[in-house]
DNA sequence: TGAAGGTGATTAATCGTTTAATCCGCCTAG
DNA sequence: CTAGGCGGATTAAACGATTAATCACCTTCA
């Protein structure tokens, strides 16, 4: 009764065969009879063998694990592409190792390093704003924005923003305010052109950039909605749902109501969107097919490398043929029609009081 | 001009000496002269050399790499966890590999089996509610909370509960609703024992729990947190960021201020907690200590069992020393003192939007 | 009848590292 | 003068799987 891990020697003189022909049994590679495959299948189900990664990744050369590099995983974004990610992956039959830069470039670099050295046969990197990518020895599949150059897959930004716009326009409102973090993100500028795209020529749109008024008046500092609002604006469209909670919580602080008086909409659906009061109108991302189609093409990548051996070295991003996934508008209960103006909006709030 | 990776084989006939002495010169093990060490070392840095991640990992039989896993990666705890986890297993010089189980109780196990089967050296686990975790064959660090039969080590949420209770009763809140996710979590049961205990003996609370709640009224459904105001609550207690945001959007959707009219608590201070209006006062959890701690008896349980052989195989969850990791207290505008009744928080609310 | 061809299996080399066992001088103590 | 000890290196055997090369045997056709 031997209670180690049963490894092919073990099948192999349990049924008195070769461990050659219980590999290519159970692999289907080489010329093994119909029943004696079956048999090996049986015994091998029985012992409970499960192969070794490491045996198998010394003599392929693959260790069946991608890794997953992100700019900063405290982002709130990530829950949802690493567990896309990691779902993609595991039906591809591979593992995921993260790695974190914790928000800072140059980490990056030294994150995509460590990946490397740990052997990942290729990797998914959501790359810091205008970060390039160029010192991967393996096969690297890059989400950022459709107009990055390099990108392999993304979700169509420029479209969702000019989704939200329209959404906004049909909505009457004219003068919308633009709220987005960082304009040295592709992902925001494009998300900024599709919504000025959308709200059409007659709407006229501001832009707030977080970063530059946080440089100002420090981190986590009032964004000065109520004069906004108060100057006309009855939008108030941002380039993510923190922002978009942000500036919600900012108006209703102060007595001012969402979406009566001015209305609020984000990207990305994240996980409070749901939940808040009102619930945030929002651009939801597929990220399962965005996660889909980057493995897929790393996993092609892989495979390609391995039969092609030598010939074709492709470093560098790989490109998939569909580049651009769909957003998907939720329309939930912080947008309504312009107009109502702000005074109405106060008697509103006071409305509710008093009921 | 050999491009190929160096392999310990190279630095050796560089240097006209074995592969032994290379790696044992490179690890500092078996008897090798100091300069020749030097030596050693120097052709390795010159030529590159990374060792074989896999090469190694068959011969010791282990992998350098740890699981982490988790009731649902959605969670907006994850970032912090899984952040702090990777950087304290970098530090160790282990990898991680992240396992989905998408919040079903039935994939937990197959994802930790899937860890396994990739060859983690161990692992650490936060464990669905009441989940107990068996059939690892491989060290398991768990983290939940102090009172979990089986806890390896876990933030202090019965003291974290008791000074966020202390807090409002200093702020003369006598009469706070409390309210929880679900009764089965041990966390929030600690939590809320705290609360209890640290608003004293003159306090009067209720507790809701979000789970029934939903059950009925469907998810996302309103908290009737208006009535519990009218009714004279003074503050909400929540046992979670998320749900804080949920209550104090619900009450400034209605025209409640906060924290003049009801004060709004949460725990975790997760990543809007400081951007949202008015900031959320929380219990902050040290989780770089906790992922330290746990990494900590992870890897050294893997050591000893290196060491020791076969005699003491340790199953099941390993225990350390300090399992209790203190909380903090974040004060920010969401909580203040209580009795200025709705009236008056209605007067600000007019007062604030005609200044 | 013998060569060619095919099928089902085995042999043995290999991936890169670790490590127990061994070996060779040389110095020292008995 | 020799046995013993020790520092400093080498040899060689794993670890577990994959796979090219080989082999034995059987069929088939010239």
């Amino acid at each position: 009764m031997d209670r180690s891990k049963p490894k092919l020697s073990r099948i192999a003189e349990t049924l008195g065969v070769s461990v050659a022909t219980v590999s290519n049994a159970l692999s289907g590679k080489g010329r093994v009879s119909p029943e004696l495959v079956e048999r090996i299948r049986a015994t091998a189900a029985e012992l409970g063998y499960v192969p070794s990664v490491a045996g198998r990744a010394l003599r392929t050369g693959r260790s069946g694990v991608l890794g997953l590099v992100l700019p900063d995983i405290a982002n709130p974004l990530f829950p949802q592409i690493a567990q896309a990610i990691e779902h993609a992956a595991a039906s591809a039959g591979y593992g995921v190792l993260i790695a974190d830069s914790r928000g800072e470039t140059a980490m990056q670099t030294e994150a995509i390093g460590r990946l490397i050295e740990r052997g990942v046969d290729g990797m998914v990197v959501v790359p810091r704003r205008g970060t390039r990518i160029v010192e991967a020895s393996c096969p690297v599949a890059v989400i950022d924005s459709p107009s990055t150059p390099g990108n392999t897959v993304a979700a169509d930004h420029w479209e969702g923003g000019r989704q939200m716009g329209g959404h906004l326009r049909e909505l009457g409102h004219r003068n919308v305010l633009l709220i987005g973090h960082s304009p040295a993100s592709n992902v925001q500028n494009d998300r900024i052109g599709g919504l000025k795209s959308g709200l059409g020529r007659g709407a006229v749109t501001e832009t707030l950039w977080i970063e530059k008024l946080e440089a100002a008046g420090g981190a986590g500092c009032p964004l000065g909605l109520v004069e906004k609002v108060r100057s006309g604006v009855t939008a108030v469209a941002t380039l993510s749902d923190l922002i978009a909670l942000r500036a919600l919580t900012e108006l209703q602080g102060a007595g001012i109501a969402v979406p009566q008086a001015v209305s609020v909409s984000g990207f990305d659906d994240l996980i409070w969107s749901s939940v808040v009061t009102p619930g945030l109108t929002t651009m939801r991302m597929d990220m399962e097919t965005v996660a889909e189609i980057a493995v897929a093409a790393l996993v092609d990548t892989i495979e390609a490398e391995r039969r092609g051996g030598e010939e074709q070295k492709i470093l560098g991003p790989v490109s998939a043929a569909v580049p651009k996934v769909p957003m998907e508008l939720v329309i939930r209960h912080s947008t309504g029609v312009a107009g109502m103006g702000l005074s109405q909006a106060r008697n509103r709030t006071e409305g509710e009081l008093a009921s």
